[in-house]
DNA sequence: AACACATGTTAGCTTAGTTAACATGAATTT
DNA sequence: AAATTCATGTTAACTAAGCTAACATGTGTT
């Protein structure tokens, strides 16, 4: 019972989460390692972050600003990823139509970024366009 | 004044942005061509959509579905995103931590998926995950 | 019949991402 | 103090993904 939902679809690339984060590949590749976040992966094996996988990293570099190490943030924050499994609990879905399935997601998309929160000032995001 | 929030923010790539919408890069590209969408690019010349990019496309979509052809739909949707300009326009941007950044940006983060929406079920995004 | 439109396909090239190995400075252990 | 571990940097060799441009094609229009 996946309950898949639009923080939990894997969207980002590695290079995006670098900007998201300010971490660097090479950490981020290491918290994997080290069984703290579980991107899923393309076909061509390349990794594909969620919003919840941002989430987390943004709360990994928060902990270990504090000087925690991995191995007490692996132990603060709860595996909300599974790290393997499912592929195989794939019950029979039940058919939806294609547009139907893109209004759906569409409102989705919609609704990410209705909320009235401040926008951030100009500049600030400037590492985001290249 | 680019009202930049998490909306107009270039995150995804080409070949997300396929999944989500379900037309192919040729069609992606050849609506930038003409002059319905204009989404970011990397330092290396890639694509970078954002929601707005998302939500754009999907109108294209149907309104494509509906026969009208790109001259019509050009007409119908406003530029909302200009096709050059601004790059002058860049006043001194007030300094903000870096701390702080992360902290507004893991906020927005946090809101994207508040909403109490239903979430799609199993199976019909499975062209999501490879 | 000729043309335009929207998309497919292919080729050649560039950018981005992958793993694995080695390097290193700061802590920790022996 | 020497050895080890941790977290990260750097590099190399490789693969995946994306880019533009060109040519192909079916459908609709003039």
């Amino acid at each position: 019972m996946s309950d898949m939902n639009r923080r939990s679809m894997p969207l980002f690339s590695i290079g995006i989460v670098k900007s998201l984060t300010a971490l660097t590949a090479r950490q981020i590749r290491y918290y994997e390692d080290n069984g703290l976040i579980f991107p899923a992966r393309t076909e061509g094996n390349q990794r594909l972050f969620s919003f919840n996988d941002v989430d987390r990293l943004l709360e990994i570099k928060e902990l270990i600003d504090k000087g925690i190490n991995l191995a007490g943030i692996k132990q603060m924050l709860p595996t909300r990823e599974k790290p393997a499994a499912e592929t195989l609990e794939t019950p029979i879905e039940p058919e939806i139509s294609d547009k139907a399935l893109r209004q759906m997601l569409r409102q989705e998309l919609m609704d990410t970024g209705r909320l009235g929160k401040a926008s951030l000032r100009q500049g600030e995001l400037s590492r985001f366009f290249h």
